[in-house]
DNA sequence: AAAATGGGTTCCAATTTGGAACTTGTCAAT
DNA sequence: ATTGACAAGTTCCAAATTGGAACCCATTTT
């Protein structure tokens, strides 16, 4: 399979990853949430080259996970900030952060820690279940077709 | 930068995506997830060629991600298996999952649901302060330089 | 008038993928 | 005893993607 057809898999996972699951999307992300939103200040940060940079910004555009905005007068220029959608993304880069400081950290500890603004405390993301507030392990999670559920790769590579 | 040079960065979404943050890395992961462990699943479930597979399932392995180990006996046979820290990526996926079906499902709904059986319910994966237990927003939270801060790029791009 | 700034685009070489065929060891059937 | 199948790879080549650098264009500062 071609990468490109991923989004037309019949899977959350797949669907997700089509937009964000490319080898900078998600460090460009990273740096939205952390407040960078211009072209340049991208670039300095990552060490992409700019028309890689340039196409997935296009790419996140055209996904409504950030929106192009001109600012500033005589010379406009544009700036990229996350959309609602883009927002949504949080948690996914919450959960890598914390994967990171539990299993990648160096030994003086984690590089950014977190602060809660509403309880004040330092903190990590936690993920639980949305209905009864438990913090979730794997294994206590069952999946099941919903109905959304297509038969996977009906017509996919043929056996003989 | 060169991709490969990320697992270098004082950054741990940087750090962990130098593992997991491949094209098709995070697909083979969900396999685990839902139990794939063999060579010739991943490969059928993917399409993913075969060389490549064989390459990410290496480094997978390498990071301790997955732990190859051998069954059957006398063709000695080979499978993948998360490893704790594997398992530990479930936030990861989850929060993924949960992304893809508000976003990206179609008409009908999302094509897996989850059960939490600790509680019975049909559920998602929330992201939550680990400490007041809140829904976590990414307004509400501050990131502040911690112990394992080092100031990024120091010898980087010169600008002249 | 010359250089800088911001936000790109264009070009080419190097790396990585996609696709298919080949390998190796063992078993099972002819 | 050959032939074929299976699992888990490896090897080869062509196509696509990335990395690196240079160029472009409209304004603004020096």
């Amino acid at each position: 399979m071609r990468w490109d057809d991923l989004g037309s898999e019949t899977c959350s996972v797949a669907r997700t990853l089509a937009v964000i699951g490319d080898r900078w999307t998600l460090m460009i992300l990273r740096d939205c949430f952390l407040g960078l939103r211009r072209f340049e200040e991208f670039e300095a940060s990552l060490g992409i080259t700019r028309h890689v940079l340039s196409d997935r910004l296009k790419k996140l555009v055209s996904e409504d996970v950030l929106r192009k905005e001109p600012y500033g007068e005589a010379p406009v220029r544009y700036q990229y900030r996350l959309t609602e959608k883009g927002f949504d993304l949080y948690p996914v880069i919450m959960s890598i952060v914390h994967w990171g400081d539990s299993h990648r950290a160096d030994a003086r500890g984690a590089p950014i820690v977190h602060r809660h603004k509403t309880c004040g405390h330092q903190m990590h993301g936690a993920l639980v279940c949305s209905e009864c507030g438990e913090l979730l392990d794997a294994r206590a999670v069952e999946a099941v077709a919903g109905p959304g559920f297509t038969d996977p790769r009906p017509q996919s590579r043929s056996k003989s």
